[in-house]
DNA sequence: CATGAATGAGCCTTCATTCAT
DNA sequence: TATGAATGAAGGCTCATTCAT
C-alpha cells in the first residue's frame, strides 16, 4: 500500500507534469486566448477531468507557468552577477546583464511565451503577480549596480536610485517589446547593447 | 426631402457613432478578445443587425477604430513640429515632441485604447496597418529632428541615423508601455522627459 | 402628369425586371436557399425597400419565376407537337417530344434552374403550383400521343392511358434528375432517347 | 469499475442514438438546411454540447445518418438475391428485385429520409459519398441480373450492359422521386412493378 | 486520481422583413 | 415608388467547467 501510494504520486506528478509541459508547448505557438484546455489535454495525452484536478483553472496553470519562468531567471541573473569579481567596473557588469538578459529571453523563454507574457501584463488575462516580483527582482539587480556605480564614480546624475533603474527597466522593455513585434527581422542583442551604451553615455557625464 | 434625407443620414451617421464610441469604451475595460458585438452593440443600445450595418465585420471596426486614431494623431504631431522657429535647438525640440506625444497619448488616445494598441500589435488581433504607419510616421520625425542636430553638431554619435531613430522610438515604446501596466500610479510625461534626457545627455558627447 | 404616371409606371415595370432577372441569374449558380435578397437586389441595383414593392417575398418572387418558365415551356411544347402532320406515327412525335423536352431543359431551364426545381418539388420550399401544372400539362401530351397510338394500333397495353402516361412522366423525371445529379458527364439526349426507345418497344408487342 | 465503466458508455451511446433519432425524425418533415442543431438537440433533450460532443458537425451527422441506412440496405438486398435458385429466370428476379426495393424503401428508408436523400444529391448539401456507394452496389445488381438474362436468352438488345443496367436506375429513380412529391397518394410498389414490366417488355424481343 | 460525457452560455455572423423618410 | 437603416431571431459552433462513475 505504501508503495502503491508512493507509486500513485508519481504518476499523479507525471499526469501533472505532462499537462504543463503541452501548455508551455502550445503557448509557443499561439496566444493565451486561442489555446483551450481541450487542446491542452488533448496534447498531453489525458482527460480533461485530470486537467481540472491538477489546475484549479485555465487561469491558475497560465500564472502558474509564468512563476516558474520567473523564478528560474531570477535565479540565473542572480548567479551570473555573483560572478563577476569586485573589481569589474558598475558599466561593465550591466551591460554583461543587458546581455544575459538578452540571451535568456532568447533562449530560454522564447519569442512566444515573451510575447504572452507582454500581452498577460497588459490585459491581466490571469494573474501576473510572478511577473511582477520576477520584475521587482531585476528591478533590484539594476538599482545595486547602478548604486555601485554611482558610489565608485562611474556615474553622475542628479536623479534619485529608484528612477535610475526604473528607466532602465523601461528601456530593456522597449527593446524587448520591439523584439516582439519585430520577430525574426530584429537584431534583439545588438540593439540592446547599443542601446544601453546611449543610456550609460548619458550617465558617465551627466548634465541631466 | 432634401432635408428628410439629410435627417435619416444624420441618425445613421449617430447610430454608427454610437457603435463606434461603445466599442471604444469597452476597449477602456477589457481586451479585444473579451469584447463581444453583443456587448457593443448592448452599450450603444442598438440592434445586432445594426452592427452589421454599420461595420463590416468586429475586426473592421477595431481596425477603423485604430486608423483614425493614427491618422489624428499624424496630423497634430506635425502641424506640432512645424511651428518651432528653425533656431531652436534639435534637442529642444525632440524633447517638446516627447512632450507633445505624451500628452497626446494621454489625452487624445487615453490608457484604454493605448493598452488596446500595445496589445493589438503583439497579437495581430486584427489589420495594425494604420499603426504601423503612425509608427511610421513619429519615426520619420525622429529622424528628421536626429538628422538636424548631427548637422548642426548638436549631438555627436557613429551610430547610423536609422538605428538611432530606432533606439527613440523604442524608449517611448517602453516608457508606455511602462505607462500601460503601472496606471495610474505612473507619472508618464515626467518619466518620459527624464529618460530622453538621459539618452540625449549619451548622444552630446558620445563615447559610443 | 399623365405622362407623368405613365413614365412612373414604366420605371415601376423596370425595377421590378431588374429584380426578377438578377433572380434568375443567381438561381443559375446558387442554390435557392443560399440566395438572399441582399444579393437580389444588389445584383439588380436596387434598394431592399424596393424588393419588397414588388414582392411580397422571397418565396413569392421564385413561384413566379417559376410559373413564368412553366407558361414558357407549355407553348413551346404543345407549338412542337401541333407542327407535325396527322400521318406521322405516334411513336416518332413521343421520341420527338422526348428530345425537345430534353433540348429545352438544357437550353431554356439550363441545369440549374432544373436543380432548383427538382429540389423545390421535394422540399416544397415555395409553392409548387405552376410547377405541377407544367407537369399536368406535359402529361397530357403523352397521354394525347398515346391514345393515339394506341387508336392506330401502334400500341398494345392492357394499362390504362392514364397510368401509362405517368410511366412517361417518371421515366423522364428518372432520367433528367440522373442528369442533375450527374452532370456534365451525363448524356442527357442520347440517355433520355435510348430509354424511350426501350419502353416503346415494351409497348409494342405488350405481354404486359 | 468495469460495471461502470459501462454503464457509461452505454448511457454515451444512448444519448448519441437520442440525437439521431431526433435528427431523423425532424429530417421527416423538414429540409436538411431547415434543420437546425438546436431543434435537433432540443427533440432529443440533451444540451448543445453534447451534440458536438458526439458529432463533429451538423454535417458529420447527416452524412453518418446517410451511411448507416446504405450500408444496411446493401446488405439487405445481396441477400435477398442471393436466396433465389440459379434456374429462376432473371426476369422474375429482377422484378422481385424492385419489389424488394420498394418495400425497403417504405419500411427501412420512410418517404422522410428518402425525401432528404433525393435533396442532398442534388444539392449536395453534405458528404453523399455514402449514397454514391449504395446506388453502385443496386446498379452492379441490376447489370449482374440483365446479363444473366442476356446470356440465357431471355433478353435481346443492342445495348452495353451498363447502359441498361443505367436505364434501370433511372427508372427506379424516376419512380421513387414521384412517390416522394405526390405521398401518400402514390402507390409506389404497383407503379413500380408496372413500370418495370414495360421496360422488360421492351427487352424481351428487341428492336432497339 | 482519472475519465470523458454533459452542460449551456457565449461567439460572430446572416437574413428576411419592416418602416420612417 | 424608392430607399436603406434597423431589427432580432436564428444559424453553426466553441469552450471552460462540472460531475457521476
Amino acid at each position: 500500500m505504501g508503495y502503491n501510494g508512493e507509486s500513485r504520486k508519481q504518476k499523479a506528478a507525471a499526469t501533472k507534469q505532462k499537462i504543463y509541459d503541452s501548455a508551455e508547448q502550445l503557448l509557443g505557438s499561439k496566444d493565451f486566448s486561442e489555446i483551450s484546455v481541450d487542446s491542452i489535454v488533448k496534447t498531453a495525452g489525458v482527460s480533461k477531468g485530470s486537467f481540472y484536478v491538477h489546475f484549479t483553472s485555465k487561469d491558475a496553470l497560465m500564472a502558474s507557468l509564468m512563476s516558474d519562468h520567473a523564478v528560474k531567471l531570477d535565479t540565473d541573473y542572480r548567479s551570473f552577477i555573483d560572478c563577476f569579481p569586485d573589481n569589474v567596473s558598475a558599466e561593465t557588469v550591466l551591460l554583461s546583464l543587458i546581455g544575459k538578459i538578452v540571451d535568456l529571453m532568447i533562449e530560454e523563454i522564447g519569442i512566444d511565451n515573451s510575447k504572452a507574457v507582454y500581452k498577460a501584463q497588459i490585459s491581466k488575462d490571469f494573474d501576473t503577480e510572478s511577473i511582477t516580483n520576477y520584475n521587482r527582482e531585476i528591478y533590484k539587480m539594476f538599482s545595486d549596480l547602478l548604486e555601485r556605480g554611482i558610489k565608485r564614480g562611474e556615474f553622475k546624475t542628479d536623479l534619485p536610485l529608484d528612477m535610475l533603474s526604473r528607466h532602465f527597466m523601461m528601456a530593456i522593455r522597449g527593446i524587448t517589446y520591439e523584439w516582439c513585434i519585430r520577430y525574426p527581422e530584429f537584431d534583439y542583442k545588438t540593439e540592446a547593447l547599443s542601446h544601453f551604451k546611449i543610456m550609460l553615455a548619458g550617465l558617465r557625464k551627466s548634465a541631466v
